[in-house]
RNA sequence: GGCCCGUUGGUCAAGAGGUUAAGACACAAGCCUUUCACGCUUGUAACGGGGGUUCGAUUCCCCCACGGGUCACCA
């Protein structure tokens, strides 16, 4: 096989949502499997909606989820420039070239007018086809209507026959000549078309894939049909099926979030997130669901791509994610993490450095049991501020039972004589003192879990008091030993 | 509406004429445990319908239904 290039062309005009990703992931991994190269290259040729902004987002979220190309914006190769903005005249070659052929012909009707006669077409029950009418105006008519000032767009003028589509994916898939527009090439502000200059790019880079959405697969025929008429080599299509809300319609905004940015903010990991990503619709030979990256790119085969759309499920991702957040490297996760913690205004801005290594540790108890980052800022919560409710269900099983403040004030005496306060210290002298009064180790343990940290859960109890540290801890059991004594006493 | 693609448990998904129709998530139960998680064990749950072809169809063919995509001077 010739070197195999691939590209993902996306155009700036949102953020890169789940989708794209997925879509830049499949090509990413074909590329790295076949130690082929991945460009990535921005279709940006619709001036009204491209956003700097966007742009910007997209090359963030690919460099986040680690998906490093090639060639593309800020990293040159030998096919540049990578924006389609900057490629304009590449454009202006093939259509004078087709032009000069007869292949293309210029076409002065307006959008309004076009509008108007597709709804009319619509309401007839008649296709919304463009009716060609500008396809064999003379000279002198195009100089008329040029006159009248109209800015003509440039259409393909599309041959009798058929159009096959070879695609790895779904087989040969056809198409008769008959139900495809002169579509346009060239619009009347100067632009390419998408479909016009992916054509030009896809043969002029080089591209021997083209792997993209199934949504694109209608718009193959068209491309193709470019795509001879100028004489270029075609390139091999395969068209990965969609990406589906759990509604089965296409994935928007109103489906919550979408975007790889707000996975980002809600405490994903990108690993996590491109895991989930190549288990939807792609799946490995073998039955392990949680891949390290090198994995996936060893096992990666179109052939084992699906044909059905799949329904995106975030269950399955935070699964995932939850146990990626398990076994990162704990440094990793601290870092990650904080930014959550100080958007909660739990922790300052800058961490003095004197303190990462008690909040690392606090992080390392606490992430065994969330599923993102931002949980574990939930979970986490009480270590960086007081407690200023107890948890209503905990009251009730732990700090109901008669005698509770005063177990808690002898628990609290015991702490406060250690001499070393550790998980160790103080968990033999808690079950000391459940022996000595003879009841479970339960009915101490609970009522003091809710009383340093407002909860019935978290992680084991003696290791949050080390955490705490015992002059909190102490605080905390004064606090809720006066609690209950109001609160509990009049029932 | 025309054209195109698709249809295995709630979701992801294996399967390629003969299988007890994998596995994962979710859910339920149990075990473990100071709680919650993790982990482990077990369980519930599927081939859209109808015709063919065949000794035998989830698997091949046709029709229908349903879902999706596309028919833009968006990509």
């Amino acid at each position: 096989m010739s070197k195999v290039r691939v590209r993902f062309a996306p155009s700036p005009t949102g953020s890169l949502h789940i989708g794209g990703a997925r879509t830049a992931l499949f090509n990413w991994l074909f590329a790295r499997h076949n130690q082929g190269t991945f460009v990535l290259r921005i279709d940006d040729t619709d001036t009204e909606r491209s956003t700097e902004l966007s742009y910007q987002e997209i090359l963030s979220a690919m460099r986040w989820l680690g998906l490093d190309w090639d060639e593309g914006p800020q990293k040159d190769g030998a096919y540049g420039p990578y924006l389609q903005s900057q490629r304009l005249d590449l454009y202006r070659q093939a259509i004078d070239q087709l032009l000069a052929d007869g292949k293309a012909y210029l076409c002065y009707c307006t959008a309004e007018e076009l509008a108007e006669r597709r709804k009319q077409a619509q309401a007839e029950g008649r296709p919304p086809m463009y009716d060609r009418r500008c396809r064999y105006l003379t000279r002198a008519e195009q100089e008329r209507l040029q006159a009248e000032g109209r800015q003509p767009v440039v259409r393909l003028a599309i041959p009798d026959g058929v159009t096959t589509v070879h695609d790895l994916i779904r087989g040969d898939v056809t198409f008769d000549n008959s139900t495809i527009d002169d579509f346009i090439l060239i619009k009347s502000n100067g632009m390419p078309t998408y479909n016009f200059a992916t054509v030009i790019d896809d043969y002029t880079m080089a591209i021997s894939h083209v792997i993209r959405a199934e949504e694109h697969l209608s718009n193959t025929p068209k491309q193709i049909l470019v795509a001879q008429t100028l004489g270029y080599q075609l390139p091999a299509y395969a068209h990965v099926p969609m990406i589906l809300a759990p509604d089965r319609s296409k994935l928007s905004k109103r489906h919550g979030a979408t975007s790889v940015e707000e996975y980002r903010d809600a405490g994903y990991l990108p690993e996590a997130i491109i895991n989930y990503l190549a288990l939807l619709g792609w799946s490995p030979e073998g039955e392990e669901e949680i891949i390290p990256l090198e994995d996936i790119v060893a096992d990666f085969s179109l052939a084992r791509v699906a044909k059905t759309a799949a329904i995106y499920d975030t269950k399955k991702l935070t699964w995932i994610n939850g146990h990626y957040l398990r076994e990162a490297d704990i440094d990793r996760i601290t870092r990650l993490a904080l930014p959550f913690l100080q958007a909660k205004g739990l922790l300052p801005d800058p961490l003095p450095e004197q303190d990462y290594s008690h909040l690392r540790a606090i992080i390392e108890a606490v992430r065994d049991r969330v599923k993102t980052l931002a949980e574990v800022a939930d979970a986490a919560s009480y270590f960086f501020t007081e407690i200023t409710s107890y948890d209503e269900k905990g009251v009730r099983k732990h700090f109901t039972k008669p005698g509770v403040a005063e177990l808690l004030e002898e628990a609290r005496a015991a702490l406060a004589a250690l001499p070393d306060f550790n998980a160790q210290s103080t968990e033999e002298a808690y079950r000391k003192i459940a022996e000595q009064k003879g009841i479970s180790t339960g009915q101490l343990f609970h009522p003091t879990r809710l009383a340093v940290s407002g909860r019935t859960m978290g992680p084991g109890l003696f290791e949050i008091l080390e955490l705490l540290g015992r002059e909190t801890v102490l605080e905390r059991l004064a606090k809720a030993i006066d609690w209950i004594k109001n609160n509990m006493a009049t029932n």
